[in-house]
DNA sequence: TATCCACAGGAAATCAGGGTGT
DNA sequence: ACACCCTGATTTCCTGTGGATA
């Protein structure tokens, strides 16, 4: 088939020399990125300091402390204990330590947390994925920390330590773990806990809590004022001269300051804001482009949170949507969701019935991403229930859902459910009551 | 005031799918 | 081929419960 409209065509060759002509904006991209690791920390020093009195020992040989760190999102944990390390290791001439990094939300079972530790120090020979038992590996790691760790010391800091605390098995690795120093001849170990939910201790082996030490390293939120000067460091970096207006960065700062002192936000803001500018061909980026930011990051959140989850997750979204589009004043409950649920996995090939209990779970997983709000009512001799809000446009939810091939065909199927004469009884009975 | 609905949500078991060394 | 390992998703079994109703 001939292509007769050659004219508004996209010109790839013309947009790539456009691209290149147009104006400059970015300097370095990297130094946004939540990996990158300033020379500097603003308003870090106290940290700083108490982390690098705690692991200085190990510039003699000897076993640092166990520690935790303490401290929302983007408070600047992860990069003070990347930069002190960084610091650390330039000190040392030989006996370097070793530093590794596992974040539990990702390494998130005991046997990988083992394989990890084990195949960041090895290079040579890797531990499998999974397969082996779990207390041969462990040994093996002894073997390996004896060998090559020789008489320095290995740091294991463990990211969301939070996450893996209260997961099966998470309280006997991390024992085990601050028990590998008993278990080691030469080399020596010390943990580091990274987490941002104060209340974990509560579920946290006592004997362990101990080993890490009954005091901890606090990273406040930081304010607006900081959170300026954070981006304004990174900004001499990242952008050319005079391309920031005055007023970005003390609105990105505002915005990440009213969650919580955010700093990743706020370096998302900026760097998304940038990107913005650059995409309309602009040599400036305005405060506009950072309003815009905001509403894109907080859309993109949404997106790539509900392309991540199970399709099954993705089939209770879509009951949800179901119930909000074709019955707007239904008021939606747990109950009606599992009946939907039942009634829509028929038209989805290969999708088995799930019960109410797993229907219960999901539910609770998209709450705690923000998706959808529940609160467990009472409804006396009509049973106790969760009443469910969508928390998202449904608009954005609708173009979400309609990319997911399996789910794009049932978007416009009204549930037979909604229509019975049951379920809208019962639903006047529960408008009265709330 | 006792009852009883329709679930909530914890704990343990099960299943299937990815592996291992022998 | 065999016995056994680890994991993630799900089921099974279970006890608990707020408050309108009889």
């Amino acid at each position: 088939m001939k292509n007769h409209s050659n004219d508004h065509q996209f010109n790839i060759d013309k947009f790539y020399k456009n691209y290149l002509k147009g104006p400059r904006i970015f300097n370095n991209r990297d130094a946004l990125e939540s990996s990158y690791i300033p020379e500097e920390l603003p308003h870090r020093d106290i940290q700083i300091k108490d982390i690098a009195e705690k692991t200085a020992c190990a510039l003699l040989g000897d076993t640092p402390p166990s520690f935790l760190c303490y401290g929302m999102t983007g408070t600047g944990k992860t990069a003070t204990i990347r930069y002190v390390s960084q610091k650390l290791a330039q000190q040392c001439s030989e006996l370097k330590p070793w530093w590794v990094y596992i974040n539990c939300n990702i390494v998130s079972t005991p046997y990988r947390i083992l394989a990890h530790i084990y195949n960041t120090i090895s290079r040579e020979e890797k531990i499998p994925p999974t397969g082996l038992p779990k207390d041969i590996i462990f040994k093996k790691l002894l073997g390996l920390l004896d060998s090559k760790v020789g008489n320095s010391i290995c740091f294991l800091v463990l990211d969301e330590i939070d996450i893996l605390v209260n997961k099966k098995g998470g309280n006997e690795i991390l024992y085990d773990l601050t028990r590998l120093n008993e278990n080691l001849d030469k080399c020596k170990t010390s943990l580091i806990g990274i987490s941002n939910k104060l209340k974990f201790k509560e579920n946290l082996d006592p004997r362990i809590l101990s080993s890490l030490g009954e005091e901890h390293i606090v990273f406040p939120s930081y304010n607006a004022s900081e959170l300026r000067d954070i981006l304004n460091n990174r900004a001499k970096i990242t952008f050319h001269e005079g391309v920031l207006k005055e007023d970005v960065i003390p609105l990105c700062a505002a915005f990440a300051a009213k969650e919580h002192g955010d700093a990743r936000k706020a370096l998302q803001l900026l760097r998304k804001a940038g990107e913005l500018a650059e995409r309309s061909q602009n040599k400036i980026i305005s405060s506009k482009y950072v309003e815009k930011a905001q509403a894109d990051l907080e859309n993109d959140y949404i997106i790539e949170y509900i392309r991540g989850i199970p399709l099954q997750a993705q089939i209770i979204l879509t009951t949800i949507y179901l119930i909000s589009k074709f019955s707007p004043e239904h008021i939606i409950i747990s109950g009606d969701i599992y009946e939907i649920h039942s009634e829509i996995k028929r038209l989805i090939p290969n999708i088995r019935q799930l019960t109410k209990r797993r229907i219960s779970d999901y539910i609770n997983e998209l709450t705690l991403a923000g998706i959808i709000s529940a609160e467990v009512k009472s409804m006396g001799h009509y049973g106790r229930t969760k009443i469910i809000k969508l928390d998202i446009e449904i608009k954005l939810l609708e173009s979400v859902l309609s990319e997911i091939e399996k789910i794009k065909g049932i978007l416009n199927y009204k549930p037979i459910l909604l229509q019975s004469d049951k379920v809208k009884l019962k639903d006047n009975i529960f408008k009265k009551l709330i």
